[in-house]
DNA sequence: CTGTTAGCGCGTTCAC
DNA sequence: GTGAACGCGCTAACAG
């Protein structure tokens, strides 16, 4: 490999020229710096980026860290991230904590290590309560989770607001018992639990809700659990994530019942497969195009004015009114 | 930050001491081993991974080149890549192509600047077909798309025997008339489309098959422009992506026609939403977990080996024979 | 078993 | 406008 020696040698410069061609530096004269140009192609000189990043102390790199990228959200956040980061010319060290607070702790020292510009995270819940931006050498934007009160730079769906429209829709639709099965390992699902309750509320009816781990394998088993010890089927059954929405389809189907005959159903997250199921799901949809490319432009904004006052960042979610909800009028 | 000088001075030793410790090179007395681990804790030293990237010319990180993250297939594949590293104290840098070469070569070159250990590839075709391993300073592992021919290590289903047994298991049902749609910018659609002309020929049957770009949409539109421009309708359709799949379920729904009633339908991968519709759609499964450890277990491999002969790994793909491929009584 | 020292390749003063 | 020289923090070769 030719180092920068060389292609100073090959152009009959310095070393300090070069670098300032590189650069792209001023005080260096329009003959030098076309020898310089030349000579690097000619060599065919890449710089050495370990080098670089021992003298400058700077990486160009970014860390995203969510919880499971098989989550189809955290997928296309990932995909708009490394999109913006690509015209940037950064590069991504992507990180699965499966919700473990150590493995998140291994790879938060590790992007500490790697001397990362920013990371983009999607914090567990031990971490969420006890986070404070201080205590990170490098900007953080934490992002589908975040605490109202927390001094964070985020970017979050209104997720109150957001789970309110979605049952409010189902009490317009003539439902009562309303079930909600959520999330309890996320901030996220417990904001949408309250704004499930606040909706109940406001109509006078009774909340029924139930905790799991948030995945479609534990939401299958759950709702059909439920349905052995209850005698009365609920009139809808709302998922606060994608996964546990496709759980309960799941479960719903092996205990034979039919949507929206035998009861309604609606959730979270646009699926592609809530459209193509017969009928579509109601789901409220979440812009996670929007919401990668406002994580990492926001990273972006923090490396630039590391100075300025935290921001949060809140999306509203898009209702998706579709075959699962509505009671049929028999 | 600390450096190891001051792990040394503090330890009263010399960084060479530190510098052994810190690799677990033999050749050090137990006191100084401890002394030396004490400092390291009292100091809360972390090795600088920049300087000694410089210093030992390795980098511990492998590069992930897709062409889209949010096909749940490479989605599947860069998780179990993730554990494995994980597991293995490795970085991953994440790269999306868009099956644009322009971008996989301005990833590829990323990769020599980062002096990765390792790339794990889908290739696009048009780097596929002049694809030769020798012409990159780092090894590569293909996944997902490879010539028969050509000499590399990849990790792929055996695409034309998946093909056969899903077109075959149509043929023994009674289908006729049995239409392939696939993606033509990857040898894994024209592998596919072998296998489907393998067996339809073996079975005295017309190939119909449509080459498209392989996205959901790009399958919805030409379903219905095929099916409006052909009076008889196909007994069957097989897609030869999920993707492609997903797309010919949006368009039979808008076009009214109903699986397997009107005709029949199977595709390959099996999407979580392929056990939800009803009936459920036949699908040739493909062993995502396996491919994606097969592939980092490989490139590790050929890191630690790197005269060994090249390898391909074939996996075989699981047919899951659901409602939509079986020809109603009636 | 331990310490001294010479670079790894680059960016950046500071003189000229 | 240009170049010589130093040092970023570490590893490894060598001397003791």
């Amino acid at each position: 490999m030719a180092r920068i020696l060389d292609v100073a040698k090959h152009a009959g410069v310095s070393v300090a020229s070069v670098s300032r061609v590189l650069a792209g530096l001023p005080g260096v004269s329009e003959v030098t710096r076309e020898r310089v140009m030349v000579s690097v192609k000619a060599l065919d000189y890449h710089p050495d980026l370990a080098a670089r990043r021992l003298r400058s102390r700077k990486t160009d790199t970014l860390g995203l860290i969510v919880s499971d990228i098989r989550n189809p959200y955290f997928t296309e956040v990932s995909r708009a991230i490394e999109d913006v980061a690509y015209a940037n010319g950064l590069r991504v060290l992507l990180c699965n904590t499966d919700e473990d607070p150590e493995k998140e702790n291994f790879y938060l020292d590790m992007m500490r290590d790697e001397n990362v510009a920013g990371v983009i995270l999607s914090p567990t819940l031990a971490l969420l309560s006890r986070y404070r931006a201080a205590d990170y050498a490098f900007p953080v934007v934490l992002v589908d989770r975040c605490e109202s009160n927390s001094d964070a730079d985020a970017v979050v769906l209104d997720n109150v607001d957001a789970a309110q429209r979605l049952v409010q829709h189902l009490v317009d639709n003539g439902h009562r018992r309303i079930a909600f099965f959520y999330g309890a390992a996320s901030a996220t699902g417990r904001q949408r639990l309250q704004g499930y309750q606040n909706t109940l509320a406001a109509a006078g009816l009774t909340p029924i809700s139930q905790a799991l781990k948030p995945t479609t394998e534990e939401a299958r088993v759950m709702i059909r659990q439920y349905l052995e010890r209850h005698r009365q089927v609920p009139d809808a059954v709302v998922a606060s994530s994608g996964l546990i929405l496709l759980g309960l389809v799941e479960g719903l189907r092996e205990a034979n019942l039919r949507y929206p005959d035998d009861l309604a159903l609606a959730g979270f997250d646009d699926m592609p497969w809530t459209r193509v199921v017969t009928p579509g799901i109601t789901v409220m949809a979440q812009p996670t195009a929007d919401i990668g490319r406002s994580a990492i432009e926001l990273l972006l904004a923090r490396i630039a004015q590391p100075a300025q006052a935290m921001r949060r960042i809140v999306l509203r979610g898009d209702l998706c009114i579709r075959g699962s909800s509505i009671k049929p009028a028999a």
